[in-house]
RNA sequence: CGCGGAGUGGAGCAGUUGGUAGCUCGCCAGGCUCAUAACCUGGAGGUCGUUCGUUCGAGUCGAGCCUCCGCAACCA
């Protein structure tokens, strides 16, 4: 790719989606690096533009409107509300917080599919889909429910059976049912506009092979997509909540949601800036970077450009840099099981602490892998790092000029070779930092900037001033300098990371702005200056705090079992004489051991009354095999054996409880009965 | 056999074009005492999921296998 002279850059954060809160997940993917890489070019003085919304449209707020039995206007404002307040609490700097429901929007998407209509770029094409009749909607395959037609288990998605894993389609499913409103689902002809993206990948596939600088996963993840083929996609849909499709002839019609979200990156654009927009999406001089979460990319490297592409006045994305997913306590986050660090919880829980939790994100940022959350980490990262370094560095440097200086910046006198090799040594992390955030690594970055501190701390320890005080005080006037000046320095490499606490920094050592420009250099506060009184810029975290928040996520899952717990439905009615034929016995376990090889395997040796027998069963994971000596439980004994690859024989089968989160409990008599005893 | 990503010392992560395996935290031992028992130095600890292959040489390339995560109308 040759290299591009760029004048401007136009970043762009995923759109939330008006449906819940902002979790660390988005945090972590999406808006703290968005923010920190906005912070960076505006403060190196570069023409920059930070753009988000939140994502109103689709079918699941119409869903949770209905549920809670309200308009689905009153869902999106009320999380439009809580998003938009707690980005802003948090110092998430975008230009412009909108939404997608905003007449702006409505008509600058309406306008875009119009041209794109005009154009002759859509494909119209008629399908029969379920149809809700009580609830007088078109369902999503995701909404539709029945028996899987290949393994038969029941409650399989229109998209998917979630117990065989295969994919579905919603007419293949036996007895479908509307998740919406419980009824019977019909099919209906329907006509859509489908977006040729098999027409796109012509243009798409090189275009995206002449970026080798985008991440792995997302070029992996597109070449995917490539290599299956393209398939035209379906851009409007029937339902009665979006932007109505802007066609003769399309009543009842609205766009999709994914096809009207990124347009509202433009919309926003738009609404901020009425009459310059064109030049931050129209001319080749701008720089577009999206920034998104893993499961985003085929919108924001497939379907949005061959969109803009359609259109043809828009320019592409130069980079889409995509982060995997951070988990929670080694759980999947997910906001219908609520388990999720809330941002609007946290800013609660943690007044004042927003950097901490921006540092801890991008330190553990999911940047090439999942990675994982937890408190106990939060909590570390907080004391070890935040206060044991950096803070810690601040307060030696800021107290010993109070100590021996009343708070004025010392004069610097000549230089030792080891204060050259310091200066040296930080100066050359600005070069490094630059280097590794406009390469989107700001994991990296981020510890880089630590490193500053980390030479200050061993600056101090080597100088020795208290020491030097008793011998040679003009001496020490140098060193102190010196540590200011790396003070300083800090509150500009960490102004992009932690917006807050450098604001504080530089208010304590009277540093008035943050120029990026000058980081590297030792005259960044004159001699003279007289230092505002220090306080901690970090503190620590306690027990209490964290445990606190333990506390709460124990709390939830416990909920979760409980509330989410619903009984698989019964089966089919069977005979008697079914029932009689087999032969449940209870025996007891004389013995138990672990299976070499076979890490679900026990086996075990129980007493039936008769010859004794040995059963394997696969239930190690829930059983330590010495407690379940002595006990009696359940089983049946009349099954053919059944050989094991490794040779093992079982000659029956333990039966056990199933419980909703996955563990088993065998079936233990109430009271004690002689081996051999029938189950009846 | 659908596809993509990933599997590195106790924990969390780096390892760009193949050449003695690094970082942060934790742990152990010393040092220091200005500092939020913080800081500095040193040390222990890894056959880089696994098997086979290419190569003078592989965590780094190729093939198979195992495991985890994700994959277009919930979710970054």
């Amino acid at each position: 790719m040759s290299e591009k002279q760029f004048n401007r850059t136009l970043v762009t954060a995923a759109l939330p989606y008006a449906n819940g809160g902002v979790h660390i997940g988005h945090l972590a993917g999406v808006y703290v690096p968005s923010d920190i890489y906005s912070r960076y070019l505006r403060l190196k003085g570069k023409d920059v533009l930070f753009i988000c919304g939140s994502d109103e449209h689709g079918v699941p707020v119409t869903i949770r409107a209905r549920k809670e039995g309200c308009s689905v206007q009153e869902v999106v404002d009320r999380y439009h509300r809580l998003i938009k307040q707690s980005f802003e609490d948090f110092g998430i700097s975008f230009d412009i917080y909108s939404r997608t429901t905003s007449d702006t929007h409505r008509r600058h998407a309406s306008d875009f599919f119009r041209t794109l209509y005009e154009k002759g770029e859509f494909l119209e094409k008629e399908t029969e889909q379920y149809y809700d009749e009580e609830a007088k909607t078109f369902l999503a395959d995701r909404y539709i429910t029945g028996e899987c037609p290949h393994c038969h288990s029941a409650g399989a998605y229109g998209d998917q059976c979630e117990k065989c894993g295969k994919d579905l389609s919603p007419t293949e499913l036996i007895n479908p049912e509307s998740k919406v409103s419980g009824s019977k689902p019909v099919l209906r002809k329907t006509k859509h506009w489908y977006l040729p993206l098999d027409k796109h990948q012509e243009w798409l596939q090189p275009w995206i092979e002449s970026h080798p600088e985008w991440r792995s996963n997302v070029s992996g993840q597109c070449k995917s997509w490539f290599d299956m083929g393209l398939q035209p996609r379906a851009v409007s849909r029937d339902l009665d909540w979006g932007i109505p499709v802007p066609v003769e002839g399309a009543e009842g019609k609205v766009l999709y949601v994914w096809f009207d979200a990124p347009i509202g990156y433009i919309s926003n654009t738009k609404e901020l800036l009425p009459d310059t927009w064109e030049q931050w999406w129209k001319s080749e001089d701008t720089r577009l970077v999206h920034f998104i979460g893993k499961d985003n990319i085929v919108f924001h490297c497939i379907v949005f450009p061959a969109m803009l592409k359609a259109e043809g006045s828009y320019v592409l994305p130069d980079n889409v840099p995509s982060n995997e997913f951070l988990n929670l306590e080694d759980d999947k986050i997910s906001t219908s099981r609520n388990w999720a660090v809330w941002l609007h919880e946290y800013l609660q829980d943690f007044p004042g602490k927003q950097d901490v939790l921006r540092y801890v994100l991008t330190a553990n940022a999911p940047e090439t892998k999942d990675n994982n959350f937890t408190w106990a980490d939060f909590q570390a990262r907080n004391n070890n790092e935040l206060v044991a370094v950096y803070g810690n560095f601040v307060n030696r440097a800021l107290q010993l000029t109070w100590k021996y200086y009343d708070g004025i910046v010392p004069p610097c006198g000549e230089l030792t070779p080891t204060d050259l090799a310091t200066v040296e040594e930080f100066k050359s992390i600005k070069a490094e930092v630059e280097r590794l955030i406009e390469g989107f690594r700001f994991r990296d970055a981020q510890k880089e900037a630590m490193n500053l501190a980390r030479i200050g701390n061993k600056f101090l320890a080597d100088a020795e001033p208290w020491k030097v005080i008793k011998t040679d005080p003009e001496r020490v006037k140098t060193i102190l300098h010196i540590a200011l000046q790396l003070v300083a320095n800090l509150s500009i490499a960490f102004e992009p990371f932690l917006p807050f606490s450098s604001e504080r920094l530089r208010g304590m050592i009277s540093l008035s702005s943050a120029d990026w420009g000058r980081l590297g250099s030792m005259d960044l506060l004159d001699a003279g200056t007289r230092l505002a009184t220090p306080e901690l810029l970090f503190e620590k975290i306690e027990d209490a705090a964290v445990e606190k928040q333990l506390n709460r996520l124990a709390e939830i899952k416990k909920q979760n079992e409980a509330e989410n717990h619903r009984a698989n439905p019964v089966r089919p009615d069977i005979e008697f004489a079914d029932f009689e034929k087999l032969d449940i016995r209870v025996g007891t376990i004389l013995s138990c051991e672990r299976v070499p090889k076979m890490n679900k395997l026990l086996k075990f040796s129980i007493a039936d009354g008769l010859d004794n027998r040995t059963i394997v069963s696969g239930i190690a994971r829930h059983y330590e095999p010495e407690s379940l000596v002595g006990k009696q439980v359940c089983f049946i004994a009349n099954l053919p054996p059944r050989t094991f690859k490794n040779g093992l024989v079982s000659e029956g089968m333990i039966l056990s409880a199933l419980n909703a989160d996955g563990s088993l409990s065998v079936i233990t008599p109430d009271r004690s009965v002689l081996p051999g005893s029938e189950v009846c």
